[in-house]
DNA sequence: CGCCGACTGTTTGTCGACAAATAAAATACA
DNA sequence: TGTATTTTATTTGTCGACAAACAGTCGGCG
């Protein structure tokens, strides 16, 4: 457990609490925290350099993202992945990756594609370069830019919390990844951005939906295949 | 400003802070805080006889939920109803109708339709009694009730989300409701129920398309109609 | 007479401490 | 030796108080 040198990072008034939610943050969606693990408030308390309270209110907002899990009076800990529910995950995840792919394709304006290849050109990198975790991130990153460009605040927001809860368990398989399976995402991803650039709606609808059962089922073979893992982590 | 005798509500420890967060929650989206007003802490905690953490503690589970804006080392104040982003409103909100109801079709196991057949009822009591506040809850409280026999948690908590921010706008019009139009909604109900019971998953989805776009075009022609409201309080 | 800066007051963000709730340890008893 | 009960200890939830940040006011100066 080798973690310190947060300290002193910031003495503006509202910063502390802001830092506090976005290192956990990361930290449980990269897994750096394991599900189950319990929270203790002092030793963050010390580690930030700050007192309960704000540690606390960092705390709360993690809670109602559905990140930690609070017992009241008792402990507080990551919350589980539940690998009971993963189909409506999977379901969620799909109805959602289609929706903001469509909506890019009707609402995008000028900057948009901008961003969204910039992003693409990232996830390239992260896939050419063998970094499987940088690619997870700029996979996340570059649906995130497609959302935002389709311009509905509702999607958006439920889409990013899908697509981390998402990195969190894909994390637990990147051992199993192959080194050359994800490089078909790069050229799912051009298509999809052709089809939003054209203004293809039902296109754009279309190879989103193949892009989330490809993803889905692969996430689902990582699953089936490593079941030792599953059930040491399902507890 | 009619409000106290919420003293001491409950001492068990950790009640407060709940009690907090659902009576606020409650008098933002009845409008009984209006869009735009100050929330003061000090008030708050004389209100509830509680010290400011716990009160702060439920403003920050409000403010994750967006139903309150804090604005940085000054105030925090009630979200405002965001006139400009209402289609991106309306077009989640319908969305989630269908996919709720389609898969309330899908998924509902034996008690389930009871529990909607109850709210069902409760709705029907509303509109005969011509009691508008009480046919705008109850309306929520059936289409969350067909969002949990669906089985998915994501969209049961956006639909959730969605359905009492359409309960706030739909109280700054409830003036200009007719008596009679609403009666039809109870026949959609009634539709929507069969097609459930039967497992029509397709006709679920259309009888929800269809109902959603009914309120849709309702709530349109509320806030076309009454432009000086609208103007009053957009800001 | 109008504009700029210091001052005052209020409200938020943070702190350290206390008390309730629960888990773990220690003890008593069969 | 095993179980039930008390005791201890840790951790959470709450409190009152202090300090920073900001808004509005007042007074000085051009």
């Amino acid at each position: 457990m080798a973690e310190d040198k947060d300290k002193q990072l910031t003495h503006k008034r509202g910063y502390g609490v802001s830092t506090v939610y976005e290192t956990l943050r990361n930290e449980i969606i990269e897994l750096k925290l394991s599900p189950g693990s319990p929270i203790d408030e002092q030793q963050l308390s010390d580690r930030f350099s700050l007192s309960r309270t704000p540690i606390r209110e960092a705390l709360v907002r993690l809670a109602a993202e559905g990140l930690i899990t609070t017992l009241t009076n008792r402990a507080t800990i990551v919350s589980n992945i539940d690998f009971l529910g993963l189909s409506e995950f999977f379901d969620a995840l799909t109805l959602m990756y289609r929706v903001t792919t469509r909506l890019a394709a009707a609402n995008h304006v000028a900057g948009d594609i901008e961003a969204i290849r910039m992003l693409q050109k990232s996830f390239e990198n992260a896939v050419e370069s063998r970094d499987v975790l940088g690619m997870i991130a700029t996979n996340r990153d570059f649906h995130v830019a497609v959302a935002q460009a389709g311009r509905n605040r509702y999607y958006t927001e439920l889409f990013t919390r899908l697509l981390d809860e998402g990195r969190r368990i894909l994390r637990l398989y990147y051992s199993s990844f192959s080194d050359v399976l994800p490089r078909q995402y790069i050229g799912e991803h051009e298509d999809m951005i052709q089809a939003i650039i054209s203004r293809d709606i039902d296109g754009a609808d279309a190879l989103a939906a193949a892009h989330a059962d490809q993803i889905v089922s692969q996430i689902r073979s990582y699953i089936t295949a490593d079941s030792r893992q599953t059930a040491r982590l399902t507890l």
